[in-house]
DNA sequence: GTCTATATTAGGATAGAC
DNA sequence: GTCTATCCTAATATAGAC
């Protein structure tokens, strides 16, 4: 990792933070060292200071990055029925989960080290993803095509279920993605009662 | 906290697991000092040291504790049929997982944190209680009173939807348990197939 | 923009008195 | 069994040279 001294800007800002969340989701924000960080970049500690003010600031600018890219890559389409509407934000949903399951892991396990201001911002993104699915589930149920009884409980239900496959999901098993979302799917199917 | 000299074994050490686990579960393992523990007690730093050999060695107790509470509190009745089973079983998971959810989080979240040792001998207990969830979707097919693709991705995606429960359970919230239960009863049902 | 060096604080763990 | 005191290591962050 080390290396001669030399500028290079147009780089070093992304690769903190690339290292930066791959390093906290495996560790943990408390159990990185800026060190750390910096010798996955391939500078010196005191480098880093160059692009974040500190630490703190490091995990809220990546947990708020994350749920910013989460909701400009989500797409509905009010005109479509509503299972059609549920069933991409299934597939959607596991797709962007598996593509950024450092960030997903960091989210689900590293607000309670954001600072309070940190905090309120990127819950509330949060639950603006969340609406997302409740709006879609509500449509079905107005329209007859799903039952359930909560819609509210139903989509932290569903998006902790489906959330999950980042715990177990490894690249070249048993299951490909396709095939995944076809399972997910019919079991959110039978959840909503729309069989 | 602080506190006069004075003996007291047969408390300290169950106060030391009881506050260790409740700080590693809001503030992360590698965030809590041993001072922060000691000083939740109410003893000093050094003492602890007394009844646990270091904090590797605290974590893993905690979590393997936990999964062993898990296991020894789950009771299955392989004579009832499968659809009356896995009932008991999502109701028996909620109420677990919110009684238990300090350790439920930690379980979840730092295992990454174990030795290779330890983290081995903790997940394979993991292992067998969620083969429990798996064998009672199996015996549901083999019966007829459930259709599902895929035995093993559905354990998995059922105990994720309802560990999810501690994500967002206050208590003294909108709904109560035996509601809770119902709803998400209600979602498993339809996702395995059998209404 | 990055380096080396360092100020400052705090961590896990141990020794020995009470 | 707990205390106080401390060793040793490592952390975040900054200052100033290149």
């Amino acid at each position: 990792m080390a290396r001669t001294q030399g500028s290079r800007a147009e780089i070093t800002g992304p690769l903190i933070r690339t290292h930066a969340l791959q390093l906290f989701a495996r560790q943990g924000y408390a159990a990185v060292s800026m060190r750390q960080i910096a010798a996955a970049v391939g500078v010196q500690a005191g480098a880093l200071y160059s692009y974040i003010p500190d630490k703190q600031a490091l995990l809220a600018d990546l947990l708020e990055s994350h749920m910013q890219d989460l909701l400009d890559a989500w797409r509905d389409d009010p005109a479509l029925p509503a299972l059609r509407r549920l069933e991409g934000f299934v597939r959607f949903h596991i797709d962007f989960s598996l593509d950024h399951s450092d960030a997903v892991f960091l989210s689900y396990m590293e607000l309670r080290n954001l600072t309070p201001d940190n905090h309120h911002r990127i819950v509330a993104l949060r639950e603006r993803y969340e609406t997302a699915l409740e709006v879609i589930l509500r449509d079905g149920v107005t329209s007859g095509t799903m039952r359930l009884d909560d819609p509210r409980l139903t989509t932290m239900a569903l998006i902790a279920m489906l959330t999950g496959v980042t715990n177990w999901y490894r690249e070249g098993g048993r299951l490909d993605r396709q095939r995944i979302g076809d399972i997910y799917w019919g079991l959110v199917r039978g959840a909503v009662g729309a069989d």
